[in-house]
DNA sequence: TCTCTACCTGTTATCGTTAACAGAGAGGAT
DNA sequence: ATCCTCTCTGTTAACGATAACAGGTAGAGA
C-alpha cells in the first residue's frame, strides 16, 4: 500500500488473489471471460494493492499502444486548439489517448517531432495537411497505421483527409466582395505564409486579375489585431484607391477595420472588409465582421471518428471529407446575408 | 524497404551490420561508447533498413517512458493553450513528449483521464491546480514521479506548484477600481465557477464588504463576449447604481463594455470596468480594457523546466514559483479627477 | 458409465529493448 | 613474460503484459 503507484504488477495481484497472472489480465481486458467469483476476487485484490495496468507492457506485447499521434503547427491558436479538442473527444471514449507535438509552422520541425512521436508506435497519426518534408512523406507512406491530414483539403492525400478548400473559401470571399460592389480589392496576409494561406492568396490573385482586371495588391503583416492596424496604415498610404479588403485572419481584419475607422475611412461604405475564421470578437465590433466560418471542432471530431472507425475495423466510409465552410456576411461588407457554400 | 515503418527491430539492424543487438542499442543511446567504425557501420545499416527505435520496448525495460502527462480543463482556451505550449517547448529539447488529456472543468473527468494517462507510466505529471477528487489526490501522492500543479497557487501543493495568486489578483483589481474612484463595485463571473474563479470572487466579496461597506453584487453569465453583453443588461436593470465592475474574464468584460456604451452608460465616467486575462482585443476596443495580465506561457515553461530539472537530477530549486501578475490599467478604468462624474 | 462440449483457468513463449555483467584484445607498466 | 587497465563488444536475463494453446471440470446426451 505504500508502494509507489505503478509498482504493482499483474503478478502481485495474481499472488494475492490466488490465481494466475493470465486470469488477472483477463479480469481487465475481457471480464466476461471469467466466472463471477474469480472476477470479483481479482478486482478486490487489484483494488487493495492499487493496481494500475501498465499500458507500456501491454502495448509492447499486443502491438496496440492505444495512442494517436498528432502534430499541428501550434496550439496557441483557437483554430488548432478546437481541432485538437475535437480529436481528443472523439478518440477518448474508445480508450485512445492523444500524444501531441507542435511544429511551429516549420516543416523541418514537423518532421523531427513526428518521427519522435512515431517512436511511441501510435496506432494512428494526425497532422495538418499541406507541405511536408519529402522524407516525412516517405516515412508516412510506409506507415501501416491510419493517417489523417487535417484542415486543408490536399490534392493527393497520403491516406485520409478532412477539412475544407482554402481555394473555394478564398474564391467565395472575393466573389462576395465583388457582388457587394467592390472593384479594387486588396489582400492582407501574414508575413510567413504556409500552404493554407497561399491557397487563399492564389485564388485571390486569380480572381482580381481575371474578374476585376487589376494587379494583385498584397500587404503582409503580423498575425494580430495590431498587425491589422499597421497593415491598414500601409494600405491607406500606398493604395488609397482600394474599396475592398480580404484578410487571411479575423484578427488582422478587426485591426484593419478599427484603424480604418480611426483614419476616417468608412467601413463598409468606402472600404468593404472580410476576414477569416469567425472569431467571436468579429461579431461584436461594429458594424460586424464579414468572415468565413470553418467548423474547426468538427474537423477534429471527424478525423477522430475516421481513425477510430478504421482501428475498430468498421466498414470504411469516404477517405476524404469536405466539412465545408460558410461565408458569414456582416456589416463590414454591407449587405447582411449568410449563405452556405459547398458541403458534402 | 517495403516493410511497414516500425517493423524493423534492433535485431534486423544487428544482423545486417554484423554486430550484436546490444551494440546497435548503444549506437543510439550512448554512441560514444562505440568505436567509430562500428558506429558508422551500425548507423548505415539502420538507415538502410529505416530503423525507428521502439520507445515502448525501451520504456518497458528501462522504466523511462520519456513522456510527461498533462491534464488541463480545456485547450480551447488561449490560457491553457499557451500554458501547454510552454510545457511542450520546455520538455521537448530534452526528448520528452507530452501526453495530453482534458477534464472540461470536471473533477470526475479529471480523475478518469489522469488515471488513464498514468497507465502510460509518464515520468512526470502536470495538472491544473485547485480542486481534485480525493481519490486522485491519494493516487498522485503515491506517485514517485515529479508533479506540478499549475496556474493557481494552492495552499498545500502535492509537490511542485507554479502560478499566481487569484486572491492577490482579485484584491489588486478591486483596490485599483477603488483608487480610481469606484464606490459600488459589481462582480461578473461565469456560471460554473471553479476554484480559481471562486478565489477571485471571495476576495472581491471581502473587499467590497469591508472597504466599501456594501453587499456583494454578483452576476453570473456565459464565458463569452455575448455573455458579457447579457450580463451587463441584467446589471443595468437590477443595479443601476454601481459605478465599478470587475469581470472574471476579458471576454465578458469586453462584451459588458460594448453593451454599456450601447445603453449610453459611459465607460469609464459612469462605470469603470476591469477584466482578467489581457486578451489582445481588450487593448483595441476603445477606451481600452483594464485587466490583469498573467504570463501564461511562462507558467508552462517554468513547469516544464522544473520537471526536466528533477528528471535530470539537477540540484533542486524552489518547489513553488509565483510568476506574479500585472494590473494593466487602461481607459476603461481611467482616473476620475476631471472626467469622472459623481453620480447621484 | 462414457464421451462430448462449453466454459473457465493455467502454461509457455514472446514482444523489443536495456541493465548488468562477462570477456576479448590492445597497450602500458613492472 | 606477467599483470593490469582500459576500451570495446557480447551474453544473459529481465521489464510486464498478452497470444495461443493446453488442460481440467461440470453437465448433457448417448
Amino acid at each position: 500500500m505504500t508502494d509507489a503507484l505503478g509498482s504493482v504488477s499483474l503478478e502481485d495481484v495474481a499472488r494475492r488473489a490466488g490465481v494466475s497472472i493470465m486470469t488477472v489480465s483477463r479480469a481487465f481486458r475481457r471480464p466476461d471471460a471469467l466466472s463471477e467469483d474469480t472476477l470479483e476476487k481479482v478486482l478486490r485484490a487489484a483494488e487493495a494493492l492499487g493496481y494500475l495496468p501498465n499500458q507500456i507492457a501491454s502495448g509492447l506485447r499486443s502491438k496496440r499502444s492505444q495512442t494517436v499521434a498528432c502534430v499541428i503547427p501550434t496550439i496557441s491558436s483557437p483554430v488548432y486548439a478546437n481541432v485538437v479538442q475535437g480529436i481528443a473527444d472523439a478518440i477518448s471514449p474508445e480508450g485512445y489517448s492523444l500524444v501531441l507535438g507542435t511544429s511551429n509552422y516549420a516543416v523541418d520541425e514537423e518532421r523531427r517531432v513526428m518521427m519522435s512521436l512515431l517512436a511511441y508506435r501510435p496506432e494512428a497519426v494526425v497532422l495538418a495537411g499541406g507541405d511536408h518534408r519529402p522524407e516525412l512523406t516517405r516515412s508516412l507512406a510506409r506507415l501501416k497505421a491510419p493517417l489523417v491530414e487535417l484542415w486543408e483539403l490536399v490534392p493527393k492525400p497520403l491516406d485520409m483527409n478532412v477539412g475544407f478548400s482554402n481555394h473555394a473559401a478564398g474564391a467565395a470571399i472575393v466573389d462576395h466582395l465583388i457582388r457587394m460592389g467592390s472593384r479594387r480589392i486588396a489582400f492582407m496576409t501574414v508575413k510567413v505564409e504556409h500552404a493554407r494561406v497561399r491557397a487563399r492568396r492564389a485564388t485571390y490573385e486569380a480572381a482580381v486579375t481575371k474578374v476585376l482586371n487589376h494587379a494583385p495588391i498584397v500587404i503582409a503583416t503580423d498575425l494580430s489585431i495590431e498587425g491589422g492596424r499597421r497593415g491598414l496604415r500601409r494600405l491607406r498610404d500606398r493604395h488609397p484607391d482600394v474599396d475592398g479588403l480580404f484578410c487571411t485572419s479575423d484578427s488582422i481584419a478587426v485591426g484593419a477595420m478599427l484603424k480604418a475607422m480611426e483614419l476616417g475611412w468608412s467601413v463598409p461604405d468606402e472600404l468593404a472588409i472580410a476576414g477569416f475564421g469567425d472569431l467571436e470578437i468579429g461579431r461584436h465590433v461594429p458594424p460586424g465582421m464579414t468572415t468565413v466560418r470553418v467548423p474547426e471542432y468538427r474537423v477534429g471530431q471527424v478525423a477522430g471518428e475516421m481513425i477510430v472507425g478504421r482501428l475498430l475495423g468498421r466498414p470504411e466510409g469516404a477517405r476524404t471529407v469536405d466539412v465545408g465552410f460558410e461565408v458569414v456576411a456582416r456589416g463590414s461588407s454591407a449587405r447582411a446575408e449568410s449563405k452556405r457554400v459547398r458541403r458534402r
